[in-house]
RNA sequence: GGACAGGUGGCCGAGUGGUUAAAGGCAGCAGACUGUAAAUCUGCCCGCGCAAGCGUACGCUGGUUCGAAUCCAGCCCUGUCCA
């Protein structure tokens, strides 16, 4: 029932990832006749992205599924200045330094999931701090200046909301959407790239470059955009309470990488297997039709695809394997974050602070006076409950039924 | 540069001299129920300490007062309007 010809539309349609195209006819027609080269945008504002990127990270692995070219444009230069799209107070601004270092930890991912080299779909990463930064500003003036009407900009959404709150924005950050319009009508130069792709909030960003290219060089370029994906039950994705789900193993352990998936809500199975799988679409339908306690196998189907496409085959056996071990088996699996003991021992609130799975001691205390806390399977409730590992021997300490940590000698 | 409004805990937002570690909401955590789901109900939700207790906190600095988020002064920041 698609209305799409190319195997790139169908493809990003069935899988859910299509909300708005500036010209669906044109680009259908222009995907069945050549490679495009088609890019996406990421902030360098830490040194991993989290998994609210990946929807479009993995559009570009789309992209390059169907035969056609992924552009990884990293925000060097923009991340310099702060998008004020949708969000509603100001970035930090970060130094040179920092913004090379996160762009090296961000390429880890890209590497995993697209392939990079020189043929022709092959993928490639550049930073856009490489034409930004050698922007003269009088030069900037005179030749993109004169396409943009601040009328028009102040009608955007990112900007009438700061306005509408009689929040700042600053000069610094109303220039950001010039800058990323300039991005697209520099990359069509550089690699004649036809597709900025992105969320759906970057579509005023996308239709600005479209449109500067179109006025200085008089190319026609295409965007797409993904619907704004939030989980079943309204909440932005990728936020958990110990924070962002991070795509690098350095932010976020394997196996809490998994879990976030295997806890993902009933409604959201299908939609998640589509977008972050390579499943196929009959192997999804099954899987999603599942009912009651047996959609469960699915989500653990979508942990284990997600984490072996993010974090390898390894880890997701890994993480599979101990969650099976803590949760069925009641015992302790290998995956699960261990915590030295000494020989003095160590009193169980430090323990839980010390695993992060609690803030400070004072929290610490409140789950143990709540009954929350069990040592192998035991409730303590005594603060000053003083926990002592013999050697060779391993104790499961619990904090509520899902975070769980073996501490040994 | 001027006039006015404002700056409160992760966020929103009450509070205009003591009973205020600061109402309420959101987010979050835990318990019950379940399916490691959702919904619902209950509890918790600044830090340190085993504890008694202590320490910090309402933009910043200083002052008035027995006592300040609350009053005063100066400064910084934001918004609206004016120049």
């Amino acid at each position: 029932m698609s209305s799409y010809n190319s195997d790139l539309l169908r493809l990003l349609e069935e899988r859910g990832y299509i909300h708005q195209i500036t010209d669906p006819a044109g680009l259908d027609a222009l995907a069945q006749k050549q490679v495009i080269p088609g890019y996406i945008g990421f902030d360098a504002t830490a040194p991993s992205l989290h998994i609210g990127s990946l929807v479009q990270i993995m559009m570009l692995r789309r992209l390059q599924q169907a035969g056609h070219k992924p552009i990884v444009v990293m925000g060097g230069g923009t991340t310099k200045v702060g998008d004020p799209s949708g969000k509603d107070e100001s970035r930090k601004m970060l130094t040179s330094a920092d913004i090379d270092d996160n762009i090296a930890g961000i390429r880890t991912v890209f590497e995993r999931l697209l392939t990079f080299g020189d043929g022709p779909t092959d993928a490639v990463m550049v930073n856009n701090d490489e034409w930004l930064s050698q922007l003269g500003y009088i030069e900037l003036l005179r030749d993109v200046g004169p396409h943009f009407t601040i009328n028009r900009m102040l009608t955007f959404d990112s900007v009438k909301l700061r306005l509408d709150r009689e929040q700042p924005l600053t000069f610094l950050e109303f220039n950001y959407m010039i800058l990323q319009a300039y991005d697209f009508r520099e990359l069509a130069q550089r690699y004649e790239c036809r597709l900025q792709m992105g969320g759906s909030d970057q579509w005023g960003n996308i239709v600005n470059g479209m449109e500067l290219a179109r006025r200085m060089d008089g190319s026609e370029l295409f965007g797409l955009t993904t619907p704004l994906l939030t989980t079943a039950d309204g909440a932005k994705m990728g936020k958990t309470a110990a924070g962002a789900v991070w795509l690098n193993e350095a932010q976020l352990p394997n196996y809490d990488f998994w879990q976030y998936w295997r806890n993902a809500d009933d409604r959201d199975v299908g939609r998640f297997l589509r977008l972050f799988t390579d499943l196929p679409l009959e192997e999804i339908a099954r899987l999603e039709s599942l009912q009651g306690a047996e959609i469960n196998a699915a989500k653990t189907v979508l942990a284990n695809e997600v984490t072996k496409l993010v974090r390898g085959e390894e880890a997701a056996r890994l993480a599979e394997q101990t969650a099976a071990e803590t949760f069925s088996g009641g015992g302790a699996g290998a995956d699960l974050p261990t915590l030295s003991v000494g020989a003095e021992g160590i009193r169980i609130g430090a323990a839980l602070t010390e695993l992060g799975f609690t803030a400070s001691n004072g929290e610490a205390k409140r789950k143990l006076a709540e009954g929350a806390v069990k040592l192998d399977g035991e409730t303590i409730t005594d603060p000053g409950h003083l926990v002592e590992v013999g050697a060779g021997v391993e104790i499961k300490l619990s904090l509520g039924k899902k975070k769980h940590a073996i501490l040994r000698p």
